[in-house]
This record gives C-alpha cells, structure tokens and sequence, in this order.
RNA sequence: CGGGGGGUGGCUCAGCUCGGUUAGAGCGCUUGGUUCGGGACCAAGAAGCCGCGGGUUCAAAUCCCGCUCCCCCGACCA
C-alpha cells in the first residue's frame, strides 16, 4: 500500500475525550471513528488489525475442533422470554417491535439461539459431541460506554457452545476450549492469567475469566508477589494470599475471554436431548465460550506500546514493514523503495510505503505511532553506500543491510 | 441511573464572569518559496448557523429557559 493512496491519516494530539493509552492511539492513528457514543467505525488499519484477530482465533477454534457458523442479530423476544433471560438482561438489551408487531431484540449473545438450534439437531448421542462458534457483532445497551471500543453497545465478540452427552464431555471440551484460549492470546502478543470467576446472568456453575494487565482497565484481579497466585477481585477488599498469607497486590486488568460451563442451564428449558446407548433420554450438557474480539485490539495496545506509540506484534500488525523513502523527490531513492515493496508484497509480507513529500522527521513519527514491527530506511546511506536501514519498531535497533538481503533479514525478524 | 464537567473551523483550546467592531490562537489543510535523517521556516489562502430551539435586549458565542449530544466518577457490566 502505498500512503498517499490510502485512508491512513494520523494527528499529533488526541481528543481529549479519550482517557486510556490504547483509546488515545486508536484515534490518534485513525484506527477508528466514534459515530455516537459507543458505536464505532474501523477504519483500514483497525479493521486489518482485526482482521488479523479474527485469523488467528479461527485457526485455533477451528484446529480445536469447532466449526463455524454465523447467528442472526434479530431474535424472538419469545426466545428469550423462556429462559427467563429476557428479563435479567433487562435494558441491556436493545429491543422493539416490527411492524407485523412482533416483539425482537437485536442479540446481546447468542445461547439461546444457539441452543433453539441445536434442539432442533440432536437427536441420539451419536450426535455429539460438537461445538459451534461464530464471529459475529454483538448489541448491548451499554449504560455507560468506556475507553472506546473496550466497552461499546455494539462490539464483534467470538462465542462459542459446545455440546456433549455428560459431565465428563463437557468438563474435556472444556479443557481444550482452555488451551485454545491460551494459544490465541499468546500468539496476539498478549500477556494474560485466567481466574475462576463469578458466572453471573449466563449461567452454569464454572467459568473462568481471562485477564490482561492493562493501565486502561475496569476490572482488577490480586496477584501475589511472591507466589504469582491469582484471584478475581469481584469484592474489593485485599486478599490474602491463600499459600503465602501476604496481601495480595491489586492490578488493574481488561477482561478478554470468559469460558463457562453451563451445564444443563438452556438444553433443559430449550430441549435439547437425545437418546443414549440404552435408549433412555438424557440432557445435553454445554459450555459456552466467548472472546471479545474488537476489544482485543485495545488490549493489545495497551500491552504493546511505548511513548511514541503502537508497537505492534507481528501477528496483528497490519502490516509489517513500513518502508520509508526519506526522500521522494530523488528518483534512485522513490525507485528502490517501490522495487522493495513489490519485492516484500510478492513474498506474502505487507508493507505501508510511505510515498509522502514530508520531511524525513514527520515519516519517522508516523512509522514510529503505527507500530509496524519494521522499518526499512533509504537515505543518503543507499546512495552512497547501497544499503538499506532495517529497524526493529520495539528495540529501536537498526542495522545497515544490503538490498538482496532484505527479504531475508525481513522474515527472521518476522518469526 | 445518581453526581460532576463540557459542546466555539479537521484536532487542541482561548473568548463567556462584566452582552457591543468583520469570532481568535496553535496544530492540520491549500498555494508559492527556502529547507530536507526524528513532528522545519517564511508568505499568502481556504475553512465556523459559537450543539439545537425559544426568550430577554437596540444588540447574544456571552444573560435566562427548555432540549440534545459528549466526557469523567460511582452503580451496573454476559
């Protein structure tokens, strides 16, 4: 891509409404736009950089054995009205009526969906077990919308639900929901703990909650410092360490994944049963597991940045290399950069050519506040010297690299 | 939903207390020139229903009333 063609733009100031670390770089790298409070736009690098989330979440729910499907937004109130979730979810939900007069709501997650479907398809436990997921936007009357997209009324969220004949089924699936968890987060960049947590208005008798370190959290957990326990901080009085007996130290953190077990919580009320070995009928017994996706771009952000901004990991940058001719108006120069980018292009690595007649300085700040993980520099050093500057956004080190190398030395940093 | 603060060019803000020329500054944008490896400089420009509606007044960004939108703290939060 090259700059001066693209919707890219950036601001030296944020507004000044925006209060944490990731929501001011957000803005100030126009990642997204507020529409209304708590609705928002993704601009090109936001959406690529959530394009990149959703990638990686595929993969690894995929590899896991899930299999994707997409819901509908507009639900029967009716629906909702049999689980009794109508009423605990309250304003939450964003309902009205149609003109034929029947009572909708735009979906602020998808059990009871998911679960209505599910009725309709298990019949024998030769049928399961199986999990479906999906990637899809959520709608939540949020009272009081927070830190940009980190608590929105209309966010993407990644929820999954499984399905299986018993307890033990459902405890392994699970597990491997778990694990997959923690391969995604961990290839986002993010450092996380999970801690056992309050299932609140969805349900079941185990969840687990995911939690990054971030500045710009509303939540917080207590870890302890000598033995790394961690324990949900839902009351806010200080813990003591249950191995150590020392308080515990209180950190603010941003939820990004909560996993239940549910249990027979929607398959009883919704029907969801099948007929085992010995011909007698049984509950289906499901988890559900949800990641919210748009606010994993705020988290990453908030782990991964410095002064001058972003610092993206490779996985999730949108792109990864930043080449920066510093100046346009020598032809050698221009030449070299574009023969670069088609070069680094072809070979699957995307690059943001930054083609602008600006002063060497703006480009660098620029770079430097879009956090691509790489910078390749020509400069006076490639017309005298024929070589290229590769700098590493979040070392800030540079080495001096001949052309043939480039693709080279690109990709083992990339790895 | 309770409490507080706000809304003035794309962004950050001044002006409002005490009403009075053509509503300002910095950044950004356009044009020209000088610069040219860490947010340059000079010059000339474009760009504002001063959130919306009503009222007071000879006169309203400024005073009064209503509405609306945004932000912060709290409560809530799958």
């Amino acid at each position: 891509m090259f700059q001066t063609k693209s919707f890219i733009s950036t601001l030296k100031e944020a507004p000044e409404s925006a209060e944490s670390n990731s929501h001011r770089l957000m803005l100030r790298a126009n990642m997204v736009r507020m529409l209304v409070a708590g609705v928002y736009s993704y601009l090109p690098l936001g959406y690529r950089a959530l394009s990149k989330i959703e990638s990686i979440i595929r993969q690894e729910m995929n590899s896991a054995g899930a299999q994707e499907i997409l819901l509908p937004s507009l639900q029967p109130l009716e629906l909702w009205q049999k689980t009794g979730r109508d009423e605990l979810l309250g304003e939450t939900m964003i309902r009205f009526t149609d003109r034929r007069g029947r009572k909708l709501c735009l979906g602020p997650t998808h059990e009871e969906v998911v679960t209505e479907l599910a009725a309709n398809f298990v019949k024998s436990y030769r049928d399961l077990p199986f999990v479906l997921y999906q990637i899809q936007t959520k709608f939540r009357d949020e009272l009081r919308p927070r830190f940009g997209i980190v608590r929105s009324c209309e966010f993407i969220m990644k929820d999954a639900y499984s399905f299986d004949r018993d307890t033990k089924g459902l405890t392994e699936i699970y597990e491997k929901m778990r694990l997959a968890y923690e391969k995604i987060f961990r290839r986002c960049g993010l450092d996380f703990v999970s801690v056992k947590a309050d299932p609140g208005v969805i349900g079941g008798k185990v969840s687990h909650e995911f939690m990054v370190a971030a500045e710009g959290g509303e939540d917080a957990i207590f870890k302890c410092k000598i033995c790394g326990e961690v324990k949900s901080a839902s009351e806010a009085q200080i813990e003591v360490c249950p191995h150590c007996r020392e308080d515990m130290e209180k950190i603010n953190t941003l939820e990004i994944g909560h996993i239940f077990q549910l249990g027979e919580k929607y398959s009883k009320v919704l029907g969801v049963k099948f007929l085992d070995e010995a011909g007698k009928q049984q509950t289906v017994q499901m988890g559900c597991y949800g990641i919210g996706v748009s606010r994993l771009i705020s988290a990453i952000i908030e782990q991964n940045h410095d002064k001058d901004g972003i610092v993206w990991p490779a996985q999730v940058a949108p792109y990864q290399v930043a080449i920066v001719p510093v100046n346009i108006s020598d032809k050698e120069i221009l030449d070299k950069a574009c023969d670069i980018h088609k070069a680094l292009e072809a070979s699957g690595i995307e690059c943001l050519l930054d083609d602008r007649d600006e002063r060497a300085g703006v480009k660098f700040k620029d770079a430097d506040l879009l956090g691509f993980p790489l910078r390749i520099t020509l400069g006076n050093k490639w017309l005298k010297e024929k070589k290229l500057e590769l700098k590493e956004r979040r070392s800030q080190i540079s080495k001096d690299i001949r052309a043939e190398d480039v693709l080279e030395e690109v990709r083992r940093y990339l790895q």
